[in-house]
DNA sequence: GTCTATAAGGTGATAGAC
DNA sequence: GTCTATCACCTTATAGAC
């Protein structure tokens, strides 16, 4: 591993960890074995360094969406795909919906601003839905909020992990993986019954 | 209003708007028309001024969950109460959910001390939500699990709010607080509908 | 109680030797 | 490229005059 990647490996780590304000680029240092005025020589300055991080980030979260990039996306596979892959995704990095939540409240403007680059389909999103409205295969639902209720649902026990985890569960690890895969199989569901789908089996 | 009284009034404006990491002593003090050594004066600590505001805001979120303490609570009536007083509730105050999650991350075991402190009935709700399985008015679902829908479907638009007002509706705040109060006429219709309930009228 | 001045500690960033 | 030493700045907290 070149000097390069060492250090974006820990710096991902505690950014991730720890967000913008609460890494320290010492700690940076410390954990990619390193210096910190290495860290200037390769990346100038802690800012650079973590948009880098940050951009890399929101790559994991676009293949979620983008099912919906065919040109005719079937509604209720495009859902179930968005969920399973997403709760698979925070399978493997359930601090992510933390981070970016945590980013997206420090600098707004920022964010929307690297939003924007990832071309996110969110129109395609919001035709295939309204097409569901109006063919009243669904209750009728504005697109927007749908959307908003499945992102809110897949995430919020991992933004709330502490007070799921701790409070819920008194801090039992399997009792909180136990809810976590529970949770996987029967969130579907929860949603397509909330705007009175009838699943195809 | 005495100076303490002006202090707490600046300092549960900063502390809100930007966390306690983001928060300046010097920016509560200008806030208040006082100087910083003044602040130290009366709460000697930053940690000890913020834990003040901190277990004051909690307080304002309790209510929502009082209604599960009755002796047989009905869980259609405590639902449709808790959806709607929350929302009634983040009218006034849309940065709360933002504040207690930013918190909550910053240091998981403060946070769940202080929740402990504030005794919100969770078995009880619990147990009213079992009781409905049980009986079979709705559909098998987990209490916690049910819990954390209800929560995350009513505090998700407020957490993510730059998400949502800035890249769904283009910064359009009229948009923005339209798409709110069609929420808050829909949300319980989405959740009865999750969970197979059959709203009474 | 309220102020000014300053201490004490930490942070991002750079200079300069090797 | 990599290091040590250090600068310049900021932040919480306190000392001490009034």
């Amino acid at each position: 591993m070149t000097t390069e990647e060492q250090i974006l490996v820990a710096a991902r780590k505690v950014f991730i960890e720890k967000g913008f304000e609460g890494t320290r680029m010492q700690e940076i240092a410390n954990e990619a074995g390193i210096n910190k005025a290495l860290l200037h020589y390769y990346f100038r300055t802690k800012e650079k360094l973590f948009e880098q991080i940050f951009t890399e980030v929101f790559q994991k979260i676009k293949p979620a969406f983008s099912n919906a990039l065919h040109p005719d996306p079937d509604f209720q596979a495009f859902t179930n795909a968005f969920i399973e892959g997403y709760l698979n995704l925070l399978d493997e990095l359930p601090f992510l919906p933390r981070f970016v939540i945590q980013e997206l409240n420090r600098d707004p403007k920022r964010f929307v601003a690297l939003m924007e680059k990832q071309e996110i389909p969110f129109d395609s999103i919001r035709q295939m839905i309204q097409r569901e409205v109006d063919k009243k295969t669904i209750q009728p639902i504005a697109a927007e909020q749908f959307i908003i209720n499945l992102i809110a649902l897949i995430v919020f026990p991992y933004i709330a992990q502490a007070l799921v985890k701790d409070i819920f569960f008194n801090k039992n690890e399997a009792a909180y993986h136990e809810f976590l895969s529970d949770r996987k199989q029967k969130l579907a569901d929860f949603v397509f019954n909330g705007i009175g789908f009838k699943k195809a089996f």
